[in-house]
DNA sequence: CGGTTGCGGAACCATATGGTTCCATATAGT
DNA sequence: ACTATATGGAACCATATGGTTCCGCAACCG
């Protein structure tokens, strides 16, 4: 197999987008505090121990994997969180509940026989 | 600010694994194959156009996150589904259901506190 | 008007990530 | 004893990521 150039970019889907956004400690705290009021950029960086414009990045990340937008309040953008992508999430999730939920063993068993004579 | 030598490597918590590990769409399809049924790397390889040394990275990943464990039989590393990290996306999920789940007023979660302790 | 605030662009840096190749090792099968 | 299969280690490469600094611009406030 060629080296592969490694593609030509990103072509980043939804989930995956959400998901690399979500991985960020920083950025699950901003979330978080979006969750009861709008806030600007500097609102925002207050708690922590980090520039403004670090800050601006995150929401600039959560913002392109549209957990955020912003509105415009004279210089102020605040950022407002969205709930679609993680909507997205928690129906990916969905197929996975069985696991902890209970029940995994009939499941098992019965996925088991759906696929009869494959593999092997 | 200095330029903060950018930490003493990591020091990743496990919801950042997690979903670093779940941010790419190679190793989401490998956790839905396990959902199914064990396999090895070469396995599960197999859809992918990528060397099985890619896969084996990637199945690394998913391991050192906590979503799979890997045990022996013979050369083969089969690897096995874990439930936990993804219980606890759920958990953190959690959070912010109420943004796409309907109204969020104190009827609404007295009634959902309610049904908690009732049944069984 | 001039100063301050809020924010983002650009350049830069160190490290992480996703992939490859090549090789070593372990186990199985003949 | 050989040969084939399954896997992981090491080195390498290109690009992404998380942070910084410095600067510019828009909008507010005296």
């Amino acid at each position: 197999m060629v080296p592969q150039p490694h593609g030509s970019g990103k072509a980043e889907d939804q989930l995956s987008a959400t998901f690399a956004a979500l991985a960020d400690p920083t950025r699950r705290a901003i979330l978080a505090r979006l969750l009861t009021h709008e806030a600007s950029v500097a609102e925002l960086a207050e708690p922590f121990q980090m520039t403004t414009r670090g800050v601006s990045k995150h929401i600039g990340v959560l913002e392109a994997a549209g957990l955020v937008t912003r509105s415009r309040d004279a210089q102020r953008r605040p950022s407002r969180i969205r709930a679609e992508p993680l909507a997205e999430v928690d129906v990916w999730l969905q197929t996975y509940r069985r696991l902890w939920k209970g029940r995994f063993d009939r499941l098992h068993e019965h996925l088991a026989s759906q696929r009869k004579g494959k593999h092997r």
